[in-house]
DNA sequence: CATTAATTTCTGTTTTGACAGAAACAAAAG
DNA sequence: CTTTTGTTTCTGTCAAAACAGAAATTAATG
């Protein structure tokens, strides 16, 4: 298939900024393909249209769809696996902070938890455990709230982002709190 | 100088988890051991610690620097350059966030408003430039939150992270919204 | 059951980034 | 101004990951 140019450079920025954040170039470009085509494609097409090998279409897609984020479809009269991404962006917004969350924060609570029941725990200076335990309340705190704001619609959470820092005005106590201009 | 398992543990899991996401171990591990110890130390006394070569080590420093979470001081009586880190994890926090930020969503930000521009982005078929339009929505919309949220103090963002989805109360249309079990 | 078509796994090559050690540089003290 | 001490830049080595192409496997059709 023939790309646009808008279509590249959307898909080689995609694929780019993937590499910045641990999800490798073909992974990254695929998807963006995927997405902006916004139909389902087949394994060589893919491989055509990104001029990479199939087989490293057919590990990328793997790849992807155990995050989710391409699911499996397949065409009237033909054989071959298609593959096709959400368009909806809140929902792969959505997948993407889950796969993070599970990938990045998760491993790191299970890690301070066990410092923390370490028996010579005890033993280690006051400012060491005082900052372990503030960083595994952090992460906790953190963890539950994305888990909740998560399980709500795309049309929710876009009211709430909306809403933006408007929602200090719900917390008791959250008045004369803005700390424009303190630490840049 | 000598570390504790317990901080040698906490040492290797963060730069683990640093190298998975785009920061190297050493500088993770850096940033990782001035945290731990909560004081000042030179690049030397940093680099016999984690046993790596000074260079690396002024090359890390250098780095963090850069993203503003470590800086630069003096201890009395010694002309060498010591480094520290917040103690601050909310503090940590933001100072990530913003910078993940600005290397991950803005550069994607421009490259979106770009291609919306292009004198040749009219003939693109609809769909493309749905979705296109879309991401670049999101995007603004998550910035413009995140920008705002990072101007209130810690307290009041544990506060608001503490309601957790609750928040969905203040908005209007926001009942009946809660997706439990739709999609895993 | 054989043949064809598609996908996945395997193996070797290439590229990229991390890192050590040396060399060059800068700054302070006597 | 020279010596000492600390920092940065440079160069080569090493390790890990991405990737292509071939081989093996699986599934479908006649």
């Amino acid at each position: 298939m023939e790309l646009s140019n808008n279509a590249q450079t959307f898909i080689l920025h995609w694929g780019e900024m993937g590499s910045r954040w641990g999800v490798n170039r073909t992974v990254a470009q695929i998807h963006a393909l995927l997405f902006a085509v916004a139909r389902p494609m087949h394994a060589e097409e893919i491989a055509e249209t990104l001029n990479v090998a199939r087989s490293n279409v057919s590990n990328s897609i793997k790849e992807l769809q155990s995050w989710q984020l391409v699911k499996l479809t397949h065409v009237l009269g033909d054989r071959r696996d298609h593959f096709e991404t959400s368009g909806d962006v809140w929902e792969l917004f959505r997948i993407i902070v889950k796969g993070r969350k599970q990938r990045e924060i998760d491993p790191t609570i299970a890690v301070l938890r066990e410092l923390r029941a370490a028996p010579d725990f005890g033993k280690e200076p006051e400012v060491f455990k005082h900052r372990l335990g503030d960083t595994l309340e952090f992460l906790e705190v953190l963890t539950i709230w994305s888990d909740e704001m998560m399980r709500l619609s795309p049309e929710t959470l876009v009211k709430i982002l909306r809403l933006g820092a408007g929602v200090q005005k719900f917390v008791r106590g959250g008045k004369g709190d803005d700390k424009s201009g303190d630490s840049s």
